[in-house]
DNA sequence: GTCTATAGTTGGATAGAC
DNA sequence: GTCTATCCAACTATAGAC
C-alpha cells in the first residue's frame, strides 16, 4: 500500500520551481529534481510525461503565485505612482533574478509554446494591471493626461527586468536599486501639481 | 606540416560566440562548438584550457565589439537625447536577445569571476558613457539640471535589457519597441525649453 | 504509486598517433 | 598543431519488480 501521491507531486513541482529559478530550464536535470524532492525516477514519470511537462506545471504555479502576490499589492488604495513605486521597491532577492523573466533566456522555453505561454501571459497580465493603475492616476488628476499608459507600463516592467540583469552582472543589488530610482524620478515628472500636492 | 592555428582559434572563438548567444553557457557544449567550427577535439584543448577558457575569450571579444560599435554611435554630434534615442532604436535582432545581458542568467557565468568580469565591466562602461552624455546635455542646457545622470543612465540600460526579455516572452519585437517608446517619452519630459526648441 | 535497474546519448576532458 | 579514439559521469527516458 502506497500513499496517494499528492505529496510526491507537490514535492516534484516545488523542487522544479526552485531549480528553474536557480539554474534555468536547460540547467535543470530530472535527476537533480528527483534528488531534491527525495523521490525516485518512477514517480516522476508516472505523474508527468517528462521534464518539459513537469516544468510546465512548475512554471504555471510560479506565474499563478506571482499574480496573486502582485494583485494583492495593487489592490490597496493610494495614489497611482505611490503604488507603483512601492511595487518597484518591493523586490528582495534581487540577485536571484526574476523566476519568470529568466526563463525567456532559455531557447528550449521560448520555442516550446506550452512553456512560453504562461510567461507571456504573465507579462501581458502585468502590463494590463499597470496600464490600468496609470490610467486611474490620469482619471484622478494625479498624472499628466499626455502620458501613454500602455507604453509607460511596458517601460516600468522592462526596467525591473533589466534591473535584475544589471544586479546580477555586478553581483550587487544596488545596481537594481539605482535603475528603479531613475525610473521613479522620471515618472515623478509626469505628476500633475494636484498629484504632487497629495 | 600543419597550419599556424590562427584560423582554427578564430573559428573556435566565433563558433563559441554564436552558441553563447543562441543557447547560453550551460546550453553550449564543447562538442557543438567543435562541430560548428569544423575542428577536432584536440585543437580546442590545445589552444584553450577547456570550455570556460574558450567562453572567456568569446565573451571578451563580444564585449570588445559592443564597446567599439556603441562608442562609434555616441561619437557623433547632436543633442544628448537624440543620440540616446537613436541608440535605443538601433537594435535589430531583438528576438535574439542581448549577447551580453543574457549571460547574467547563467549561474555558471555569474559565479565564475573570469566570465562575469567582462560582462560587469561592459555595463559599467556603458553606464559611464550614458552618464557623460546626459551630463553633457545638462551642461548644454538641453536637459533639466535636476535629472540624476547616473540613475537615469542605469534606467536606460535596464529598459533595453528588460525590453529583450519582454520581446522574447511575447515572441514579438514590438514589445521591445513599446518599452523604448515609453522611456523616450519619459526622458522627453526632462528636456528644457531650449532643448525642445532645437 | 513507487522503486531500482538499465539503456542510449551527450557532456567535458584526456591520450596518444601523426 | 591537428586528429581520432577513448573515458567517465551525467542526462533523459523506459522497463519491470513490488
Amino acid at each position: 500500500m502506497y500513499s496517494t501521491g499528492v505529496d510526491t507531486v507537490e514535492r516534484l513541482i516545488e523542487s522544479t520551481r526552485e531549480l528553474l529559478w536557480e539554474r534555468g530550464y536547460t540547467g535543470t536535470s530530472p535527476r537533480a529534481i528527483l534528488e531534491r524532492a527525495g523521490v525516485g525516477q518512477g514517480s516522476m514519470y508516472h505523474h508527468f510525461d517528462g521534464k518539459a511537462d513537469l516544468a510546465q506545471a512548475a512554471i504555471e504555479r510560479t506565474t499563478q503565485e506571482l499574480r496573486t502576490e502582485v494583485g494583492k499589492l495593487f489592490a490597496g488604495p493610494g495614489p497611482a505612482l505611490d503604488r507603483i513605486t512601492t511595487y518597484l521597491r518591493r523586490e528582495r532577492d534581487v540577485l536571484k533574478g526574476c523566476p519568470i523573466g529568466r526563463l525567456t533566456q532559455d531557447p528550449d522555453v521560448v520555442t516550446n509554446p506550452d512553456l512560453r505561454r504562461p510567461v507571456d501571459e504573465t507579462f501581458a497580465w502585468l502590463k494590463a494591471l499597470l496600464t490600468a493603475v496609470l490610467t486611474d492616476g490620469q482619471n484622478n488628476g494625479e498624472l499628466d493626461a499626455s502620458l501613454d499608459p500602455a507604453a509607460t507600463a511596458s517601460t516600468i516592467i522592462a526596467v525591473m527586468q533589466g534591473g535584475y540583469v544589471l544586479a546580477r552582472a555586478g553581483n550587487d543589488p544596488a545596481y537594481f536599486d539605482q535603475a528603479m530610482v531613475g525610473v521613479v524620478a522620471l515618472l515623478d515628472r509626469a505628476r500633475t501639481d494636484a498629484g504632487r500636492a497629495s
